[in-house]
DNA sequence: CCAAAAGTGTTTGCTCTACACCCATGG
DNA sequence: CCATGGGTGTAGAGCAAACACTTTTGG
């Protein structure tokens, strides 16, 4: 390893595909393009990683700036990095994904950086800036994949929430519907959910509120079948 | 987002934890640093990515200019970006993570890059440069679990093996036993070997050669037991 | 013929799945 | 009292785990 000053750096951006929750839609938050190139087109927030800070911490940040969003669940999805995927230059982009309860506002008059965030619902995305197609259907696939052995669903729910309300949540990104007992037994069984005290009323029997355990271990550890 | 020439760039790099058995152990593979910072310690292969490459490009490129591998399976790992990580200056590392066939020769005299290469056993790593021991441990905790669900652990193996090689495979790779029987109706069954007509003749009863399937599906799938 | 490693089935227990009815509340 | 959603148990099937002996070769 030589020193670093010998060569031409690529610029280095964070991109977040933010899920959300909105109306029983999966969402994902878009910001509308306010400069060439791809003007007027849709993108994710993102923008350029600064000087003294963590990666993570300038995924926050762009989401913030750009949507209002503070503490959301955020995690490292997947670097890309081809030569062309940016006709301005050489820009590789450190992609997150972050999971925002339904419940939470989103500033959708845009801030500094952008003009306007927006939830799109998934199955009718608009085309999108750069290679951010591409990363969206990454994402997707990690956040289904990771619903199936992690707890990670509880993001996407405000703190206390009724076991009918998850299972739905479960459903909606599944893309398939589960059995109500057998939904209900494993997820109690697995002990990363506990009952409180209160009770929602609405249409019909009032439902038990349930709230994620933070003490419970969050990778449920999956039976394997290879060998 | 801005135009990119405005900001100050962080230095962008590739590292390679390579994985190998060697001797019955799980090795990985490091190089001698030659200059500070961290001179005369051990670290991953690495180096700068250039203005015109894909980041599993530059990944492949280190890799063989400081040991001299060619083609081995490389998947990218995480992106290491904390401010402090490099003495030098901010540099942000994409980790991948490779498997090399115990049978593929290591040029372990040093290239234009490095002074020496040389696989090191995962139970006795000396103190690693920088970040590097915390890379090597998300490595392997990444190779365990993906080795329980997918046909990744062929990639360690020369093209042809016997089965009790591959249960050896995983039993290393995994830390612990696995039972006779049970493992090979289990790796057949899922189809992703086949056996040849050639048989391995050694002490005892000459053992089949098998080899890997490259139509075969490489994710098995896993059942969900969450919900 | 002996040592060394390869190869081969069955039984038992557990976990997943499918499935239908009663309960509590509000209007 | 009726409509609405909440809540509960069981039987059958399929999969995983445990387990020991016979076969083939080389010396």
């Amino acid at each position: 390893m030589k020193y670093t000053y010998e060569y031409p750096r690529p610029a280095l951006t964070v991109d977040v595909v933010a899920f959300s929750l909105q109306n029983q839609n999966l969402c994902v938050l878009l910001v509308a393009r306010g400069e060439a190139p791809f003007a007027g087109m849709w993108a994710l927030p993102g923008g350029f990683v600064n000087m003294d800070e963590d990666l993570e911490s300038a995924a926050e940040r762009e989401l913030e700036e750009e949507t209002g969003l503070r503490g959301a669940y955020l995690e490292q999805l997947y670097t890309y990095g081809a030569p062309e995927r940016d006709p301005r230059g050489r820009v590789v982009s450190v992609a997150h994904f972050a999971l925002v309860p339904s419940n939470e506002p989103v500033r959708t008059a845009g801030g500094s950086d952008a003009s306007a965030a927006q939830w799109h619902p998934l199955n009718e995305l608009p085309q999108l800036a750069f290679d951010h197609q591409e990363i969206v259907a990454y994402a997707l696939r990690r956040l289904r994949y990771k619903l199936e052995y992690t707890a990670v669903g509880f993001e996407l729910l405000p703190e206390t929430f009724t076991l009918t309300e998850l299972q739905q949540t479960y459903e909606i990104i599944l893309g398939e519907e589960l059995d109500k007992r057998n939904f209900r037994r494993r997820i109690l069984q697995a002990g990363i959910i506990e009952a409180t005290q209160q009770k929602r009323s609405g249409e019909g029997r009032p439902a038990r509120l349930y709230r994620y355990r933070d003490d419970a271990v969050a990778e449920v550890k999956t039976r394997r079948l290879f060998p």
